[in-house]
RNA sequence: GGAGGGGUACCAAAGCGGUCAAAUGGGGCGGGCUGUAAACCCGUUGACUUCGGUCUUCGAAAGUUCGAAUCUUUCCCCCUCCA
């Protein structure tokens, strides 16, 4: 493979299947091109799990090519039933239109928005699809795909083989998809659909509706489906998904996240996640003996990408005072309480309770009696324990549950 | 339309009148070991509590009973087979 996007796709693990990949790759050496990935608004952010995505979108933009991003504002009043084995909660569009803004902002923080000639193009599907006239839609686009074929495909299939009903509106998805690529390819001249290995049926039906209506080539392109060491789904912790907006996963917690990858997830993480160059990290892994050094690195770079490099620097700094060092990292969430109540002085459970800390005072009972609670590094034993001034040092204090989780107290 | 089987906590799955806040496994959480990893070991896993207990929970509602996840009735949902 000549081309040279294509090669570093390829090198950082981001293609699985290509619907040509000779002519995909010819067309993107002579020109800058515009590719589309689809993305679901179902919550407020996205997580981890679109994260390839979006790093594919980024790549593209350094060889000059033109990312558009599409929220579906459309196909979410719908539900993809693709790899899912019941049907998806159904939003309201005023709820979509609000996850959509909210998503955005991740996407502005990745990708870059400064180069004219690459910068993104949001689309939002709702504006043809909402629009559009069923009998005309049904002679004009339904007459191009047969049933025979439609039952083929593996996301109809798996619903069916399983008894488990997929309702008309669901079975139209690949439809309304497919319509999609055709509309960004007649409007934005937009010639590739980029897409999780779920989305390969959906994706090849743009590219044959295309075809048919438009009688022009067009590609589609998925990346692997994500699997971890363990087995497990990518982007869960402990407290959830790993969102990517702020408000809802802090950069601290997002620096925690890939510190914490399983050591045999490293260097697939340094390939998808980060910027390094692919032979660099081969380099890296043949001399650095220190498998910990590669998770920070991990850890910074990644989210250097999606918060800076001042938030991923702090966010070091305080895995570092907080891990190593005896100091108080400034990125730890922060509690602040006033000086009246802790001169009443404030019961443990309740302070951990009504902070969040916990989800019930039996939770912070229980975190107590399984020694888990500790309190500037000392353990707490007493579930009756009182909080009172002579806890703190400067007026500031540590508390702690289990080995991870830290918050700084403050009196105000 | 007919005949059966089933809906139990985060998930899977036992329990089938009291000893059931509900076995067991997975997952989660905490501890130990370690490297903020993996594996392994231990503890814990509805809420509130003055630590005596109290309250809510086994698809939904009503009922039988001193007492119901367990029995009865109606309703809702799912599955299997036949038409």
């Amino acid at each position: 493979m000549k081309n040279k996007f294509l090669a570093e796709m390829s090198s950082r693990g981001y293609l699985s299947q290509c619907t040509d990949f000779e002519k995909l790759s010819e067309i993107s050496d002579k020109k800058s091109i515009s590719a589309y990935i689809g993305f679901d608004c179902t919550a407020k952010s996205l997580h981890v799990g679109s994260l390839l995505q979006i790093m594919i979108l980024k790549m593209m933009q350094k060889y000059g090519h033109r990312p558009i991003v599409l929220l579906g504002g459309g196909t979410t009043l719908i539900g993809d039933p693709s790899g899912k084995d019941t049907t998806r909660k159904i939003l309201e569009k005023k709820e979509i239109d609000k996850n959509i803004k909210s998503i955005k902002k991740a996407f502005n923080k990745i990708l870059d928005t400064s180069n004219k000639k690459t910068k993104p193009i949001y689309v939002n599907n709702a504006k043809w699809l909402t629009k559009l006239n069923y009998i005309k839609f049904l002679r004009d686009i339904g007459s191009h795909f047969t049933i025979n074929k439609m039952l083929t495909f593996e996301s109809v299939k798996l619903r069916l083989e399983r008894e488990q009903s997929l309702s008309y509106m669901e079975f139209n998805y690949m439809i309304l998809q497919a319509y999609d690529f055709y509309q960004l390819y007649k409007k934005n001249n937009c010639i590739l659909q980029i897409g999780g290995s779920d989305q390969w049926g959906n994706i090849v039906n743009g590219v044959e509706l295309i075809r048919r209506i438009l009688k022009k080539e067009a590609y589609g392109i998925t990346s692997p489906l994500i699997t971890l060491a363990s087995g497990a789904k990518m982007g869960k912790t402990e407290s959830g998904a790993v969102w990517l907006n702020e408000d809802m996963f802090s950069a601290y917690d997002y620096w925690q996240f890939w510190r914490n990858t399983d050591d045999r997830d490293v260097k697939k993480f340094l390939n998808f996640f980060t910027e390094i160059e692919t032979k660099e990290i081969d380099n890296l892994f043949k001399r650095e003996t220190n498998i910990n050094d590669l998770k920070i690195l991990l850890a910074n770079e990644a989210t250097k990408i999606l918060h800076g490099n001042v938030a991923s620097k702090k966010a070091e700094q305080t895995a570092k005072d907080t891990f190593h060092g005896k100091g108080l990292g400034s990125s730890l969430p922060e509690i602040i309480i006033k000086q009246t109540d802790i001169t009443k002085g404030i019961k443990i459970l309740e302070f951990l309770s009504n902070n969040q800390i916990v989800h019930s005072k039996s939770e912070a009972r229980r975190i107590i009696e399984n020694k888990g609670l500790k309190i500037n590094d000392i353990l707490v034993g007493d579930t009756n324990k009182i909080l009172e001034y002579k806890d703190f040092i400067n007026k500031v204090l540590k508390i702690s549950y289990g080995k991870k989780k830290h918050y700084i107290v403050k009196i105000n």
